[in-house]
DNA sequence: CCCTGTGAATATATTCACAGCT
DNA sequence: AGCTGTGAATATATTCACAGGG
C-alpha cells in the first residue's frame, strides 16, 4: 500500500494505463475482476500485471481477484491522484490552448491555475476563461501561486530559458511538448511529449516496402 | 546500413532524439561528433549511442568519431523519413486543429493530406487551409488517397470505431491522441499519446511530501 | 592518443510455473 | 476450482572495459 524502495519504471508506465480501465469497468457496474481480465483488455501477459501491483502490496483475494473499487483507491493514491495539483502552462499557440479548453483533465486533480505568454497581444486577454499573464513574471507568480508542474508549449528555442524560469519559481516537474531535451537540470522530472519522435517511430515500424 | 534482424525497441526510441540534436549541431556549422560528446548533450552514456548505431553499420571514424552529414542521411533512411509520409486526421477539435496549423512536421515529410470530423457545421470548411470531410468517408477517402498514417483526436467512445474505419481504409500506422488502447488490432502499429498518463507518471516521482 | 565497435558483465524486465489461500 | 503472489528462468537493455584502427 505504501511506496517501497524501488518500483520499475515500467511498471509505473502501466499504472495510469490499468487506472483508466479500471475506472471504465466501474461505470459499466463492474465490482471485480482478475489480472487475467485486465490483461485481455489491456491486451498484455497476467502475470505482469500481478507482479505489478504486487510491489505497493497485497490488493487482490486468491480465487477472486481485485476488488475494483479499492484497487482504483490504491492506484490513485501510488500515483498521488488523491490530491490537487497545480500547474502553470507556458506558450498559449495551438497546443497551449487546446489545453486551456481541455476539460476534464483526471476528475479535477490537474488544475491549470496560471498561463503565460510573451505575444503582448495574448497578455492580459482570456483564453478559455484563463487570463494570459507575461511570461516575464513566470518565476514569481509560480512562487506566489506555489505552482507544482510546469506545461512547456514554446518554441523549442525558448524551452530551456522558460524551463529554467519555472524551476527558480519551484515546480518539480515538467511536461515538455518543445522538440528540446531538458533534463540538465536534475532536481526535477521532466517527460517529452513530441509528436514528431512518435511519428518518427512509427515510420520505422510501417514501412513494408 | 541496412535494417538487421531485431534492433531494440529502446534503440528505436532514441534514433529521432539523435537526429533532432545532430540536425540542430550541423546548423550551427559542425562537421563531426563523437558518441561522448552526443552523450554530454543528452546527457546518457555513450557506449548507449555506440552500440545504438552500430546496429545498422559502422558509421563511425576511430579516432575521429562520427561524420555529421552522413549518419543524419543514415538515421533518415532507418527511419524512413527519405520519403514523403500521407497522414489522415480524424477529429478537428483543440488538438486536430493544432496539429493541422502545425507548420514543420519533419522537413515536410509528414503531410496531412485528409482531414475529417463529424460535426455538420464543420465539415465542408477549411481549418488551416485544409477542407473539412465527412467521417463517414474515411475508409473510402483513406483508400484513395493511399494515406498511410491516421492520427485519432477524437473522444475515447468514438476511437476504436474511427481507428476500424481508418485501419479499412489501409492505414499501416496510427498515433492515437484519444484515451483509449487500440492495440487490439494485431496487424497495426499504434502509438498513444497522453497527457493524462505522463501527467499521472510524474506526479508519482514529483511527490516529495 | 583518441575514439569506435563490441564481447563480457551487470542490471532490468518479462514470463513461466506453481504453491497456497479462498 | 480459480486466482493471487512470487521465486526461478528467461529475455532485454545498459554499462564496463578494452582490443584495434586512424
Amino acid at each position: 500500500m505504501k511506496k517501497r524502495k524501488e518500483i520499475p519504471k515500467e511498471t509505473l508506465k502501466r499504472l495510469p494505463l490499468y487506472l483508466r480501465c479500471l475506472n471504465e469497468l466501474i461505470l459499466k457496474g463492474q465490482t471485480t475482476l482478475s489480472s487475467k481480465d485486465l490483461a485481455t483488455i489491456l491486451p498484455m501477459n497476467s502475470a505482469k500485471i500481478r507482479k505489478d501491483l504486487s510491489y505497493f502490496g497485497n490488493f487482490g483475494k486468491r480465487g477472486v481477484g481485485y476488488e475494483l473499487k479499492s484497487l482504483i483507491v490504491n492506484i490513485r493514491e501510488i500515483l498521488n491522484l488523491d490530491q490537487t495539483w497545480r500547474l502553470a502552462l507556458v506558450g498559449v499557440g495551438d497546443i497551449g490552448s487546446a489545453l486551456l479548453s481541455y476539460p476534464g483533465f483526471n476528475q479535477g486533480c490537474f488544475q491549470i491555475e496560471l498561463a503565460f505568454d510573451d505575444d503582448p497581444d495574448l497578455i492580459g486577454s482570456r483564453v478559455a476563461g484563463k487570463k494570459i499573464r507575461d511570461s516575464k513574471d513566470i518565476t514569481p507568480l509560480v512562487k506566489e501561486f506555489e505552482t507544482q508542474i510546469g506545461i512547456i508549449a514554446v518554441p523549442a528555442e525558448t524551452a530551456r530559458d522558460i524551463a529554467d524560469r519555472l524551476i527558480r519559481g519551484g515546480v518539480t516537474g515538467i511536461i515538455n511538448f518543445a522538440p528540446e531535451v531538458l533534463d540538465h537540470n536534475e532536481e526535477i522530472k521532466c517527460t517529452q511529449i513530441d509528436i514528431e519522435t512518435e511519428l518518427s517511430k512509427l515510420t520505422y515500424y510501417v514501412d513494408e516496402t
